[in-house]
RNA sequence: GGGAGCUUAGCUCAGCUGGUUCAGAGCAUCUGCCUUACAAGCAGAGGGUCACUGGUUCGAACCCAGUAGCUCCCA
């Protein structure tokens, strides 16, 4: 059979997809193995995979990948999101162009559309995982709008309600416009824009023409100002303390108040006061019990109670107020600044401060466990840089407003009756026979459920329980055999949203951490740093890439440019350095593969060489493994990727490779082929988790399987554990081949002249089992000892021992001089730093004794080593 | 405004408790090779005042202080 020259990742990914799956390698059930859980951060059902999803999956494959290999039970639950907000925007938009608006339906309808289209285009992004090699366990695929899911939302908010822990009140909250719903402070993103600064002046009331001037950048909202403040110290304004002024417009008359929250410097010192739109000054309005007049309606236009402009958007009115107060010449001054609005994460639109009734949930007592079990290192966040972060924010906890105005969600399981008493409880049933309890007289058809829903994270933060059934079946044979979970993977923008709240449920309703390691992934950015978004165009399509690089090159390239914790500039360039790898490994395989084995003795140098590579896997899988262990995933790789590409490919197989004779490949003795198929299954194993594709091909086609035998469920080869001696010589038989060629390469001798080369050995006893490899490796004609200098020849001396190529050509002499005398001059001036070192009594007597006995023995290697070099400058005639 | 972190080769990053010539890796670059596994390759080479300034120390990329620039989080 013709095996290609190139690896074709098509013909193979698919195929052993659904292999695996055929034979149900990704699925789990509880056992008396270890179990390794990872549960999937479910991304938003509408959601289609994105570089971020790329680099957090690739991850959680590695590991889950790895420790199947190890023997464990692992168990990897995907699934997604239900993401309220940003799914009933996209099923709003969908109706409108089908002409159809949100508010022309009921509640009923417009679900029965979101569900609709839930089922249609919900979970794209799932089947986008399997393309990439995700070995999720699908059968376990939860959605956390799912019946049992929401019902466990239902009675944890009912718990806590009953726990005194969840309450409603009238709070400022971050308001969308857009989205019309409120939105709580991890979602508001604060940028900082060029705006315009308003200097008004209000007239003092019964005065003839006095004023005060005031500045604002959102003059709009003057038409709800009900106050104007200045600090009790500041002079300019102690003559108006105890005075009104009169707001223009509205001509409504408002008392001038003193509070030493203002600062004196900004703008004119005096600020408007408008308790309905602005936090700041809603809590001013509390403390000096100031009217509210709410002028901003829900959809960001001016309400009735404005009485100006009513209807019209407030950006609008903003121009437009601003010029209409110009033209009263009520308008002093406009000056440029940049100050920071909010914007909302999901539909970017302005927040607008407001004033609603919503639910909370009390973080203070609650929160304690998360906090305390991250301190003490029990939920591990790696890296560890965002313990500060984590505990900064947990010190300084606001309540959740956990209410949203959507309907697509966990509605709230409130009800009220037309008196105004509140209940909590599951059904509509259990409601009207509570709210009789408390008034007789109430009809079935005065009960109300509340309009809102839940907030999405209030259903994911039980996830790590939910989709094990925590909830509905707590003893269950799932939640108990795979909570608490190993390892989370996802970004650190969701660290509060998301992962400390998952610690917080977990410590109230298991009594348990969720999991036990966090890792953070970087943020993935363009080349040029900048996140990549839609808007941009920056973010190239996984799909497009999976397909042009293969998804091995791609999971390959996304871990390469990941490093720990740092955010990651991704350039397509990483995953063709990931393609070239796959093409790498298929043709070391293309090459084993066309061995031919006969009855031939072993030489020499092929045992030496399955003896060193046998050291030098064992020394760098242990390396690899204490990588893995310290989540450090792209030195993981890169060093899995050198022990391939540098060891095992450019030396190992060189070394063995057989001569090519009358245009025939020489056969290959059986023994030295053996240990180099178990060289590359172990190879093999060790890149599975990076590279599942490729591997599990070649894998099979190395060897005749049996159909369960695969790769995706091998042992993960082990490590002796004792460092062989062997390594470390190779490290100099290396560079005395390096050397060598380097010496063939400045001479320009072809590759194809056979060179001869001895060696004069000064110290150390002659160790000649190399001598065959470097015969190879350099194409040698000859490798001989002597015990004196070789004329007319080229030289390079090494620690133990002086290497001579003697030159057919005619030899330059005065550049041989000169690269000795250079390197002369090095080796003096590096004895001489030593010797300084141990000429330095402070050194002596304070560092320890095997570094200055290491320093001795730099002194004498150095001073055999210049005389060398001097004895071979004296014999250049 | 408050907090956290970063600055090492052209790029992306390692460098654990200060001590081997410790200044490293991959990519990119340059040079030579179409050597029957691979040009998506092979062989070799050149790149850095470790942001800056001072201090501690026998010794500093590493510890301390200050300066500059950048990033993120919170208000």
């Amino acid at each position: 059979m013709e095996i290609p020259k190139t690896y074709d990742p098509k013909i193979t990914e698919d195929k052993w997809y659904s292999y695996w799956l055929q034979h149900k390698f990704f699925k789990s059930v509880p056992d008396n193995r270890e179990p390794y859980t990872i549960v999937i951060p479910p991304p938003n059902v509408t959601g289609v995979l994105h570089m971020g999803h790329m680099l957090n999956n690739t991850i959680q494959d590695v590991l889950i990948r790895r420790a199947r290999m190890q023997g464990k039970n692992a168990c990897w639950v995907p699934g997604t999101d239900h993401a309220s907000i940003a799914t009933e925007a996209k099923v709003v938009a969908l109706l409108k162009e089908k002409g159809i608006s949100k508010t022309d339906l009921s509640r009923e309808d417009f679900l029965k559309h979101a569900w609709e289209w839930k089922e249609k285009y919900g979970g794209i992004i799932l089947k986008q995982l399997e393309k990439l090699g995700a070995s999720c366990d699908w059968d376990r695929t939860r959605f956390t709008m799912e019946e049992d899911l929401s019902e466990a939302v239902i009675d944890v908010f009912i718990d806590l309600y009953k726990k005194g822990q969840i309450y409603r009140g009238v709070r400022m909250v971050n308001w969308d416009p857009q989205g019309l719903t409120a939105v709580s402070d991890e979602e508001v993103q604060h940028k900082e824009v060029n705006s315009k600064l308003y200097y008004v002046k209000y007239k003092i009331e019964g005065s003839a023409d006095e004023w005060i001037t005031i500045a604002t950048t959102r003059p709009e909202t003057i038409l709800g100002d009900t106050a104007v403040c200045v600090h009790p110290d500041d002079e300019r304004y102690r003559h108006l303390h105890g005075k009104r002024c009169i707001i223009p417009m509205v001509n409504r008359s408002v008392p001038i108040i003193t509070d030493d929250y203002i600062t004196m410097e900004f703008g004119t010192g005096a600020l408007k006061v408008t308790p309905a739109h602005d936090i700041n000054d809603y809590n001013l309005g509390v403390k000096h019990k100031l009217e509210v007049i709410d002028t901003i309606a829900a959809d960001g236009k001016m309400s009735e109670a404005a009485k100006f402009y009513v209807g019209e958007d407030r950006f609008t009115v903003r121009k437009k107020i601003a010029k209409d107060l110009e033209e009263m010449g009520q308008i002093v001054k406009v000056e440029d600044i940049k100050n920071k609005v909010g914007y909302s994460e999901r539909t970017n639109a302005v927040i607008e401060p407001k004033l609603s009734m919503q639910w909370f949930l009390k973080m203070d007592k609650i929160s304690k466990p998360a906090l305390e079990n991250v301190l003490n290192g029990e939920v591990k966040l790696i890296p560890e840089k965002y313990v500060n972060t984590y505990k900064h924010w947990m010190e300084n906890v606001h309540d959740w407003c956990i209410s949203r105005q959507l309907w697509w969600g966990q509605r709230i399981p409130a009800w009220y009756d037309n008196k105004g008493n509140t209940v909590v409880c599951k059904t509509k049933e259990e409601a009207i026979q509570k709210l009789k309890g408390i008034n007789s007289e109430v009809k079935s058809e005065d009960i109300r459920q509340d309009e809102d829903v839940l907030d999405t994270w209030f259903s994911s933060w039980l996830w790590p329980i939910s989709v094990f059934d925590g909830f509905k079946n707590p003893e269950g044979k799932d939640i108990n055999y795979y909570y608490p979970t190993n390892d989370l993977v996802t970004g650190p923008d969701i660290l509060f949203f998301w992962i400390a709240r998952m610690i917080i449920a977990g410590y109230e309703y298991k009594g348990q951490k969720p999991f036990s390691n966090v890792y953070l992934t970087g943020i993935v950015r363009d080349k040029l740093g900048r996140k990549m978004s839609k808007q941009l165009g920056n973010s190239p399509d996984p799909i497009e890439l999976i397909e042009k690089y293969g998804a091995d090159g791609v999971r390959v390239g996304m871990l390469l440019c990941a490093p720990a914790g740092n955010d990651l500039l991704f350039d397509e360039s990483y995953t063709e350095q990931g393609r070239n790898f796959s093409n790498k490994i298929w043709n070391a395989f293309r090459l084993i593969n066309g061995w031919e084995t006969a009855d031939v003795k072993q030489v020499p140098a092929n045992k030496t060489a399955i003896q060193w590579f046998e050291a030098k896997f064992n020394e760098q899988l242990e390396i690899i493994n204490d990588l893995y262990s310290k989540y450090r995933m792209s030195e993981a790789l890169m060093a899995t990727y050198k022990l391939v590409w540098d060891d095992f490919c450019a030396w190992y197989l060189e070394m063995i490779k057989p001569e090519f004779v009358d245009g025939k490949s020489l056969p290959i003795d059986q023994e030295t082929y053996d240990a180099t198929i178990i060289f590359f299954e172990k190879i093999l194993k060790v890149l599975h988790p990076f590279m599942p594709f490729i591997t599990e091909e070649i894998w099979h086609l190395i060897g005749e399987r049996a159909e369960k035998d695969c790769i995706i469920v091998a042992e993960w080869p082990n490590t002796s554990g004792k460092t062989d001696e062997i390594v470390k010589h190779f490290d100099v038989v290396m560079e005395v081949i390096t050397n060598i060629r380097n010496i063939r390469k400045q001479k320009n001798i072809s590759p194809k002249e056979k060179l001869q080369v001895f060696e004069k050995v000064n110290q150390g006893e002659v160790i000649s089992t190399y001598d065959e490899i470097i015969i190879k490796l350099c194409n040698l004609s000859s490798f001989e000892y002597v015990t004196s200098n070789v004329d007319n020849a080229f030289s390079f001396v090494l620690k133990h021992a002086e290497f001579f190529v003697p030159l057919s050509q005619n030899m330059d002499v005065e550049a041989e001089k000169e690269r000795l005398s250079k390197d002369l001059e090095y080796n003096k001036g590096f004895l001489k730093s030593v010797e300084i070192k141990l000429a330095n009594e402070k050194f002596v007597a304070n560092a320890k004794p095997e570094l200055i006995e290491n320093e001795r023995k730099k002194q004498s290697d150095a001073m055999a080593k210049i005389k060398a070099i001097e004895e071979q400058l004296a014999g250049l005639k």
